[in-house]
DNA sequence: TGTACATCAGTGAACGCGCGTTCACTGATGTAC
DNA sequence: TGTACATCAGTGAACGCGCGTTCACTGATGTAC
């Protein structure tokens, strides 16, 4: 029950972060399941039996890992439901942020989409799960605006599915786009934009199901 | 150029069949690059070195089980696009589709959904470019029809896009639910009817970019 | 403030193990005559 | 049809290597008095 933070605890955060810092770059190019505690501890610079006083093993690093990726993630998609306007400035916003947000993040959103569907169940459940309260958030977003009168449940959730599942295709193809040709860049944001326009269409002129 | 199948080609192919079946096993708890070379021949009924006459390495493998899978993809795809009939007949159906072919080939959609951002970049990369010529034969078809009367190639494209997204999405989401919760498959299959129903009227009133 | 003891993050050596890959080989299948 | 030679998929032993994990330890930090 020491809240105070001693140079000991530190210490021992800033060993944890090059932990979690090593592992995150490492799993550029690899999977989590196919990472070795060795590879780690070399990569941050402590001998292979320091890992163990942070985790239990490389699993419990991945869930730590992904609660940081979907952290940063909520702050984002909140910052875009936070957000007033018409139909056309929320769009051309929502695909500002992911873009965004795939530059500055892109060891944690590339983490995210290796690991999603990856060999390491513990993993890939929180991320499902989390992904899972996203869809809620916008649920409950939607259900706000004017838009959305008259619509069930069922239909609002399914809408808000809809749009966490462009946003997660948007940014895969942003992370991938980076990485093999810069230039596809504007045109997977114009491909986002005129698909979020259309499923905006198909909003407005809903009968309920 | 002797394409007679003597009794030595004819156990070849048997023995690749081994190993191939016993990847896509195997990959059904792991990534392919966790993936170990003994472990596989060691399932397929082979010795270590046996696997160096049928490949070089284990990308090599993963390249021919892209090329499975998506073969098999590719005429359910198909069998959708042939269809006739209303809106509403053909997403019942498209649906239906993807639920039989995730039950029947749910090793070779799991590899997909696994390595599509997997840590083996000839794989990711073999992946991507299937889907891409997936979403431009999906296009041609969308041409065809009297819907899309006036679009243009890049609204056809990014529609064609955004249903071959769906299609990956609502694939992986009854993958995830056979494994945890097999009552969810109805529900996902709900869901996606409602959002292939909702693009349908995007459609209908899409006024061009 | 000073001292004596407790804590515990990080170390370095050690272990047994399974790995990928190579090699010379075997023996069934294929082929030339 | 029979025979002699060629091919080559699969074998089993061998190699050196890096792995995960454990252990008793060290020494800086923390704490009680």
């Amino acid at each position: 029950m020491n809240h105070t933070v001693g140079a000991r605890q530190a210490q021992k955060q800033q060993s944890r972060r090059a932990l979690l810092d090593a592992g995150l770059h490492l799993l550029a190019d690899q999977n989590l399941a196919s990472l070795g505690v060795r590879e780690v501890t070399r990569e941050a610079g402590l001998s292979p039996a320091a890992f163990y006083r942070h985790f239990p093993d490389l699993a419990a690093l991945g869930v730590a890992l992904v609660e940081e990726s979907l952290a940063s993630l909520h702050v984002m998609i909140r910052s875009v439901l936070a957000e007033a306007g018409g139909a056309e400035e929320l769009i051309d916003r929502a695909v500002d942020v992911i873009q965004r947000h795939v530059r500055e993040h892109r060891p944690h959103v590339r983490f995210l989409a290796r690991e999603r569907h990856g060999g390491v169940r513990q993993v890939r459940e929180a991320i499902d799960a989390e992904l899972g309260r996203f869809a809620a958030e916008v649920g409950s977003a939607l259900a706000l605006q004017p838009v959305s009168r008259g619509w069930s449940e069922q239909d609002l959730r399914m809408l808000a599915e809809l749009y966490v599942d462009h946003m997660v295709s948007t940014a895969s193809a942003f992370l991938e786009a980076r990485e093999t040709d810069p230039a596809r860049e504007q045109r997977i944001a114009a491909t986002a934009r005129l698909q979020l326009r259309l499923i905006s269409l198909g909003r407005r002129h809903w009968q309920g199901s």
